[in-house]
DNA sequence: GCATGAACATCGTGTTCATTT
DNA sequence: AAATGAACACGATGTTCATGC
């Protein structure tokens, strides 16, 4: 019967995923990336804030900013600084969905900002 | 052979359960609440926010907090108000520790927000 | 119905394995 | 080894069920 059992959101925190998305689309914006290189950026970036993300969940996030959000294409290149012949990059497709999603995300951290911040201000 | 195996944290977002139990400890400290009456109160709070907990996790905050961090202890009373007779309220046992989980937390808390203004000022 | 608790189900994501270069 | 991707596994938490007032 079409049971569309889609789980609830309590609506706590933003999710890892739609953080690195919205890192991976700024990233792209400014130039050609790969999976791992983004990986790269993103731990040197945040692991002074305690943060490491994982290549599974940088792989993960990609192949759905292509396949769900459409906002990235990819396509495959021979790269001379990489070990690999061939590395699978990608460029935005979609700058108004890029902007959308962006602009979402937006919004949710300011959500959670308040969040957090509403809780150093009750219990401190 | 004693195969110790904790998943490793990545280091993203504080836990739901961890920001319940800072507000769990600070409302208890200020007088008796049992449960669901938590739940009420948390519920009103963050709903501004979009965001709503669940009775099992307000529960599950509360007997960690007692069993496993040893912050509370528990008792029944009845009560008047409620509509069930006795219903099961908690107090302080250890103001130390509860002081120095809310230390804890109020740590993660400021890096958590942290990361976020990051990805504010990185991305917009 | 209110209150507590546990059992069950699932999403998000960490870990490991496979494949290619 | 660097790179990509998928499979597998598990923790955090949402949902449902059981029990007693």
């Amino acid at each position: 019967m079409m049971d569309t059992n889609k789980r609830e959101s309590t609506g706590f925190l933003i999710k890892q995923r739609a953080f690195l998305k919205l890192y991976i689309i700024t990233n792209i914006e400014n130039g050609r990336w790969y999976g791992l290189k983004l990986l790269d950026e993103l731990k040197k970036e945040f692991k002074p804030l305690g943060f490491e993300p994982q290549h599974s969940e940088v792989y993960r996030a990609l192949h759905e900013l292509e396949d769900e959000e459409e906002i990235l294409t990819k396509g495959k290149v021979k790269v001379a600084g990489a070990k690999r012949k061939e590395v699978v990059v990608y460029k935005i497709k979609d700058h108004e969905k890029a902007q959308a999603y962006k602009k979402l995300v937006k919004t949710d951290l300011d959500r959670c900002v308040k969040l957090l911040q509403k809780a150093l201000k009750d219990n401190f």
